[in-house]
RNA sequence: GGGCGAUUAGCUCAGCUGGUUAGAGCGCCUGCCUUACAAGCAGGAAGUCGGCAGUUCGAAUCUGUCAUCGCCCA
């Protein structure tokens, strides 16, 4: 054999791979879909016309964060999809990106600013965004770096940051139109507030969560007769202030007499109406509530169905304000002590009860929310909601699992109107400007100083910016568009080759969490500013979650950091674990000895790369004209179709567990265990050497390729060791095609004889034969053409079950320890081994197995029934294995009795 | 309160359109350092498929119902 120059180490190592390939890709932009044209010879124009194109945008990560468990997995499965179609020949382009995150950008900047003693009040609010910036450009691109390290096949050409000059551009640009056509309005509505992060949120960035509270129970006395009360009941007994009217429920047999008159609102002494409003639930504490419209989304609508007053409270941190008399200055938790205290000291508080209920907290800083009115920028959705729930009602979009479609539905048929204004300084400021003179609101997107109406320069532009989610609203198109501001002054929205050729995008990847945030808000911008949905399928997967079933979370300290873990068993196991556990639909729980398992996968390609280097010569060069294969051969072939076609089927269905799964059986188990191991008898002979040579080195090659999506540096590292490669990157080639020289009869015949090598080993360990020791085998069948496969491949029996002699014939030999096969059976010549009781254990056992399966088999037979009406086939089918199995119980039997002897 | 989903080996999960002796990985037991790999190889044990009822010749698979758990919405 000639010297062998790939001298791998014997033990796979994942250190240095990333290293090695992100740059060389990156460089030579392996991932840019021009490149990939050209290296695949697409025609890109007949790549359109047939609709064999693939795009994807990247659900924007938060340019503060840093890769997590859940990234990793949302980036690891579009990668995937990525590489595969890449692969597949679709022209492909996935665009990263990442997102500004008003608050939490805001957030990061101003502990940063504490921390240095300021505030951003010290500040213009220029000064702030400046820093902000600059903070960006230091430190916001960690996650890049990290989807680099991930080995993400993104174009990074493309890109994008929600607040850059293109994203800003179309952000004004489409404000104004939604504002002109009627979509966008300002008012005064109830709205979640949050005093810490000061500033408005909309309904989905609030979070309920069950909390431990109490209902207080106090006396209103009535204005007319103060001698006489009303009880209410209040979870929140500090909107007492600003309370403007008592209701009670209109048919309460209990409180008729109340309707109508007035109660004085204790510590106020505010004379406020009893109402009837058949909102009120009678069973609820004492069937009356107290009505504050300015601090309760429920009260405000009862306010406006009995046109109450509306009293705010609260300032904008949470403060009781000068409408609160002398609590002002209080803090809401301070302002309910207080309160109670004051009341117990009028004898107006009664008793106070233990009560959960549900309270609404920031999804940022989980602080809890306070609804307030207040003067707000809004989105009328409805309008735009229709056209978007027809898009998947009409299945125009998918969603995979089809199910997520009813959650879907379920928001977007009772969607309410999205408040898009916050009270920040970092994001887009809204586009309207009010003349302090003449109070004129103009919206545009060009600055105004003068004011349209009465000419004066006292104008000022308003103070708010966009809810960031409005951006990413945008973003299956935004990013598709120029990224300069000049693009973006006609009348119609820039059209580009990018735009005409990926959208819409195929698939957008994300969690079921992000369904309202993300999909739904980009299906309607697409539909309105596009006239065209974002993209063809939603694929959902679930969130990760720890043994325990605990969601992951910074606070309870179980969050698995994916950088560190990629660290200890490499970026390839890593990924190709997250997918591997990854069930449809459904949460994941993440067990880390699976993950072993995948680098040990890792080790096994490395080792099986090695294993058929050593054994050819350095320059070996894959024939383009297969040489004469043996049975094997075609076994393997064969095995290697039907796997593709299970793989690729897998992937284009978003089964991406069963991909995993097939791939690492028929990696390990048929070409490892199986193939390899009978291949080292071919490769010592001559005759088929050859073609056992070609067949490992092509089986291996395409094995490659189908990993690759999955676990793209391992394989990259070994493809690239074929001299013929050099020049090429895996990353590009293309997915493999069914291989030639397939033989369903070679594929049977090997299966037989694999089984007769694990039955021969199955009863030579159950006896306790030593695994060195060499034994005689005899093959007995009555059937000439099984003793004829047997007899053409008996080497690869001696070679896999220690055999030293075998003989196949039809006569039973004369001593012997049976193993019996379908129509046949082994006789190892191994009485010198045995104890008869051991023996006699192992044919027990045996019978008892088969006796179970003929119980099941005579039981569907003797059911008249199942002959009349099931298939003929099945019936003859279960007729021959009763034959077969009473066959060789008999059998055993026999032998069983032999030994009683 | 409305909706969705789950319940299969000790653990985590497959089992797609009803017909398998109910599968995998990890873990467990036994034996092997067989010159690709001990991160390996060979052999093995382990489940009345949550309960009940129904449809069917036939149910882990379809229907109903109950139980337990989880999630979303109000």
């Amino acid at each position: 054999m000639a010297e062998n120059k790939k001298e791998l180490p014997p033990k796979y190592n994942p250190f240095g791979l990333q290293e090695k390939w992100y740059p060389r890709w990156e460089k030579e932009k392996v991932f840019s879909w021009k490149k990939q044209a050209e290296v695949q010879n697409l025609n890109i124009e007949e790549k359109k016309e047939r609709g064999e194109v693939f795009s994807m945008v990247i659900p924007p990560p938060n340019v503060t964060g840093s890769l997590h468990l859940g990234h990793a997995l949302n980036h690891t499965i579009q990668d995937i999809l990525a590489r595969y179609h890449r692969m597949k020949g679709d022209l492909t382009l996935w665009v990263p990106g990442t997102d500004h995150a008003g608050i939490a950008t805001q957030n990061v900047v101003e502990k940063l600013l504490a921390k240095e003693g300021k505030s951003r009040m010290d500040m213009t609010r220029e000064e702030f965004e400046k820093r902000v910036w600059q903070w960006k450009e230091e430190s916001g691109g960690m996650i890049t770096h990290q989807q680099r390290q991930l080995g993400e096949s993104v174009d990074w050409d493309y890109e994008r940051f929600t607040l850059d000059e293109g994203c800003s551009e179309l952000v004004k640009e489409v404000f104004v139109r939604l504002y002109k056509e009627g979509f966008i309005y300002r008012a005064e509505r109830i709205i979640n507030w949050c005093p810490r992060c000061v500033t408005a949120l909309s309904n989905i960035e609030t979070e309920y969560e069950e909390r431990n509270g109490k209902l207080y129970y106090i006396h209103y006395p009535f204005a007319d007769n103060p001698e006489e009360f009303l009880e209410i009941a209040t979870t929140r007994p500090e909107t007492m202030l600003g309370d403007t009217a008592v209701a009670v429920h209109p048919d309460d047999d209990r409180y008729q007499h109340a309707i109508g008159r007035e109660v004085l609102l204790p510590l106020m002494n505010r004379k406020i109406p009893v109402i009837a409003d058949s909102y009120v639930d009678k069973d609820f504490g004492t069937g009356v509530v107290k009505i504050t419209p300015a601090h309760d989304p429920n009260d405000f609508e009862i306010g406006k169905r009995h046109s109450l007053s509306i009293l705010r409270i609260m300032d904008d941190y949470g403060h009781i304000n000068e409408n609160g008399g002398k609590y002002k200055g209080l803090s809401r938790e301070a302002a309910r002590k207080q309160i109670l205290e004051d009341l117990k000291k009028e004898n107006l508080f009664i008793r106070e009860e233990k009560h959960k209920h549900s309270v609404g907290t920031c999804y940022r800083c989980h602080h809890i929310v306070e609804p307030l009115t207040s003067l707000q920028w809004f989105v009328k959705i409805k309008p735009l909601a229709e056209p978007a729930i027809d898009a998947v009602r009409s299945g125009k979009i998918r969603f995979v699992p089809e199910r997520w479609k009813n959650v879907y539905f379920n928001w977007m048929e009772n969607i309410q109107d999205w408040c898009i204004s916050r009270q920040l300084w970092w994001g887009h400021r809204i586009p309207a400007y009010y003349c302090l003179d003449c109070s004129h609101l103009e919206v545009s997107k060009e600055k105004v100083t003068t004011c349209p109406e009465c000419k004066s320069n006292n104008v000022k532009q308003d103070e708010d910016v966009l809810d960031t989610w409005f951006s990413s609203a945008l973003w299956p198109f935004s990013t598709l568009m120029p990224n300069n501001k000049e693009a973006y002054g006609q009348a119609d929205l820039p059209r580009t080759k990018e735009l005409s050729l990926f959208y819409p995008t195929s698939v957008l990847v994300t969690g079921f969490d992000i369904i309202f945030f993300w999909v739904a808000r980009m299906i309607m911008a697409g539909l309105h500013f596009m006239h065209e949905i974002p993209f063809h399928d939603v694929y959902i997967h679930g969130l990760v979650r720890d043994a325990t079933r605990q969601k992951m979370s910074k606070s309870k300290g179980n969050v698995v950091n994916p950088l560190e873990k990629m660290d200890e068993y490499g970026t390839d196991a890593f990924r190709f674990f997250l997918i591997s556990i990854l069930p449809e639909g459904k949460d994941i729980i993440y067990d880390e000895s699976r993950l072993k398992g995948y680098q040990a996968f890792c080790n096994k390609i490395w080792n099986t790369a090695r294993f058929i280097w050593l054994n050819q010569p350095a320059d070996f060069k894959l024939p383009e004209k297969a040489p004469t294969l043996s049975e094997i051969d075609q076994y393997m072939i064969t095995k290697f179709n039907t796997g593709l076609q299970e793989i690729t089927r897998a992937l284009e269905s978003y089964r991406f567990a069963d991909y995993a799964s097939t791939v690492y059986d028929l990696f390990w188990k048929t070409f490892c265990d199986q193939y390899v191991e009978l291949a080292k008898v071919n490769l010592k002979e001559p005759d088929t050497a050859d073609g056992t040579r070609y067949t490992l080195n092509l089986v291996f090659m395409n094995l490659l390729k189908l990993l690759s999506p999955a676990m793209p540096f391992i394989t990259e590292e070994l493809f690239s060791q074929y001299d013929e490669n050099k020049n090429k990157f895996l990353a590009l080639e293309k997915w493999p095609s069914e291989v030639s020289n397939a033989s369903t009869e070679a594929e049977k015949n090997i299966a037989f004889i694999l089984k007769i090598i694990s039955k021969i080993r199955s009863v030579r360990a159950e006896l306790g034969v030593p695994p060195k020791e060499k034994i005689e085998v005899t093959f007995v069948s009555e059937d000439e053409s099984l003793r004829r496969v047997v007899k053409t491949n008996q080497k690869y029996i001696l070679a896999g079950a220690n055999v030293n002699t075998f003989h196949v014939q039809a006569e039973v030999p004369k001593k012997g320890i049976k193993g019996i096969l379908d129509k046949a059976a082994v006789y190892l010549n191994i009485l010198d081994f045995v104890d008869i009781t051991r023996e006699k254990a192992r044919i027990e056992k045996e019978i008892a197995t088969l006796r179970k399966g003929l119980l099941v088999c005579q039981k569907k037979l003797e059911n008249p029934a199942f002959k009349e009406k099931a298939p003929k086939e099945l019936v003859e089918a279960e007729l021959q294995k009763e034959k077969n199995y009473i066959a060789k119980i008999r059998d055993l039997e026999t032998l069983l009795q032999s030994l009683q002897k």
